[in-house]
DNA sequence: TATCAATTTATAGCGATTACAAACTTGGAA
DNA sequence: TTCCAAGTTTGTAATCGCTATAAATTGATA
């Protein structure tokens, strides 16, 4: 059994039911879903919940480096609980997002052209495996 | 002196006094601009220009190929005419984007885990040389 | 130059996100 | 345990990026 509130104490950021709640989801599907997606969870069990709380502890937490925010699709943010570096892969088919484990060696820089890299966000995208073998 | 008409021809887009202003933006303008960037700055010497019709262009052009769309940050689409390959660097502190001439062959895989990838978006973020000098 | 399809414009609308202020929780002091 | 101030949540309105629509305009062709 996972410790929410010690986690978030240990990130500095105050209790509440909404936030461990919030960060309860993210731990246990890794979806990557967007604040819509997991409102719309969540307001299941809690119906006062309000959007407004998703967005604010979505930021919180990514402030605080608990989540990671991606923007592998165009006009929405989706967010994941941080585990180990992986990239990502979206089948331009099914839209699905798959996490691919493999890492680039090669990445791994510091510097560029002067510039510091503290992030790498590579993101793939083409045809996945399921729908390759449905193609016939 | 770059004919832009002739480039809408090739790529079999019907010429119009928007368009080629557009394109003609973009093309000295390598600052990945977002479409209301590009608005605001042909407003200027066209004062009739619709946003609706930069947007609508934009999506002409990178259906047909003269541009490339770009989701680095949360939110807004940006634009920038069709170079040779590169990836993006962004400064989290003053959020400019560079482009990044580095290629990464080990980038070059066409399958990964039985998925067909298509296209390669590496985005990087971190602190650019400039803000890292003005630091101290 | 006349025709007419394609393009542009103005407007309304939509989905994702943010701003704001009142009501409610939370953690700590008394 | 009770009380309080600070921080959090909520509901609402507003904003932002973008799209849909239909009337007005343009431009390719004859
Ligand atoms: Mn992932
Ligand atoms: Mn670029
Ligand atoms: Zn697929
Ligand atoms: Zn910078």
């Amino acid at each position: 059994m996972i410790d929410f509130k010690k986690i978030l104490k240990e990130h500095g950021i105050p209790l509440s039911l909404q936030r461990i709640k919030i960060l309860e989801y993210l731990h246990n599907f890794k979806t990557h879903p967007t604040a819509d997606m997991i409102y719309q969870a969540l307001i299941e069990e809690m119906p006062m919940l309000s959007k407004t709380t998703v967005y604010n502890t979505l930021k919180t937490f990514t402030e605080k480096g608990i989540l990671t925010a991606l923007s592998i699709f165009e006009n929405e943010v989706r967010y994941e609980y941080n585990t180990v570096p992986h990239i990502h892969f979206k089948c331009v088919k099914c839209n699905k997002i798959y996490d691919i484990s493999k890492t680039y060696d090669c990445l791994k820089n510091e510097e560029l052209e002067g510039h510091k890299v503290l992030e790498h966000h590579i993101n793939l995208k083409g045809i996945c495996k399921s729908c390759r073998d449905s193609e016939e």
